[in-house]
RNA sequence: CGCGGGAUAGAGCAGUUCGGUAGCUCGUCGGGCUCAUAACCCGAAGGUCGUCGGUUCAAAUCCGGCUCCCGCAA
């Protein structure tokens, strides 16, 4: 079967790989075009364009799809199934319409959960216990085709969206492998429309900490965000991101520092209960944790987060 | 040419303005105190100050090139 592919970042690259090791005939990778990124301005390609030429896959990257864009490429590589793992576009229907076989997705969430842009953050800010991949056979609306195939998988109490990320990239290639080579042994299943929930767009904003919620809220917002945009709230006036912490007793004023213990961190208050701040990340530097911080610094207990 | 910060002991930092013996906190190692300890006391080891060149009697410090790292913004 002539497989096009269509994806972009890294979660992407499991679909990728595990396609190609499976033996599947891939004719051909579309991507993102390169964008600038970075300091400096310098245009990186995208993951999935370069795990793409790792394997010798050819790679088009238009700029859009819309008005028949993509039509010489498709009437050129005759795709009989067109396998989307976050391209990052809507597919206009003249896409999802040419192949014999549909257009597939992988999609990092239970559907009809966390359907969108940013479904394993949601699901672990929302301090879910559960996720996986859904396979489905797209349509013209956001994730609402008919499901194919559903892994599931327990998320960790601390695992990070980076951690979950990897774990699902590869957990949906495999799935998809599976689904392909049953494609026409299964069932389409409808989703339950009503039951459905939006994962949006990730934005800095979303990692603003409010620390009158509990310490476990606070704890899922971190894990949910690292290792981007990462958590952040004020420390004497400048930003504070948090990379790792760890759920604990103790109270105060929300956002107070309560101690600085060897071993563990920087104590803070919640609205309930307090966390440990492990590793963290101070205005003008990089990612460290909180006790190497403090050998250069003084951590002042007493002042308030996010002031 | 997007804006900016940085490279000094294993870690985190000060010292650079105004050139003159390499410092702090922590860690490591040794010893002491203690019922005991991540606590406390005493001692020690550990640095070609990112790299190359220039100025100088003398450069971590001043000047120029290079490499690498990082923050912000996208």
């Amino acid at each position: 079967m002539r497989i096009l592919f269509m994806g972009t970042p890294d979660f992407a690259v499991g679909s990728l790989e595990a396609m190609a090791a499976a033996g599947f005939d891939i004719v051909g990778v579309v991507s993102q075009p390169d964008r600038p990124k970075g300091r400096g301005h310098k245009l990186v390609p995208t993951e999935v364009k370069a795990a793409a030429q790792r394997l010798n896959i050819n790679v088009y990257q238009p700029e859009k799809l819309k008005n028949g864009e993509l039509m010489p490429i498709l009437d050129e590589l005759k795709p009989e199934l067109i396998v989307v793992t976050a391209y990052g576009r809507i597919l206009p229907p003249y896409i999802i319409n040419y192949p014999k076989y549909g257009c597939i997705n992988v999609h990092a969430s239970l559907l009809p959960k966390y359907r969108g842009a940013a479904p394993i953050q949601w699901a672990i800010i929302n301090g879910e216990s559960e996720t996986g991949v859904s396979i489905m056979k797209m349509d013209e609306g956001l994730d609402t085709g008919d499901v194919l195939h559903v892994v599931k998988t327990p998320i960790g109490e601390y695992e990070t969206a980076e951690e979950l990320f990897e774990r699902l990239s590869k957990i949906g290639g495999e799935a998809l492998v599976e689904t392909i080579k049953n494609i026409d042994k299964i069932t389409p299943v409808p989703q339950n429309h009503d039951a459905h929930t939006y994962a949006p767009m990730i934005s800095r904003e979303t990692g603003k900490i409010d620390w009158t919620k509990s310490a476990r809220e606070i704890s899922k917002l971190i894990c949910g965000l690292n290792s981007w945009p990462l958590a952040y709230t004020l420390y004497k006036g400048e930003t504070l991101k948090l990379v790792t912490a760890r759920v604990t007793e103790g109270s105060g004023r929300p956002g107070e520092i309560l101690s600085m213990d060897k071993g563990c961190g920087m104590k803070v208050a919640a609205g309930e209960g307090a966390i440990y701040i492990e590793t963290a990340q101070f205005a003008g530097s990089r990612k460290m944790s909180v006790e190497d911080y403090a050998r250069g610094h003084e951590i002042e207990t007493g002042v308030i987060l996010g002031e």
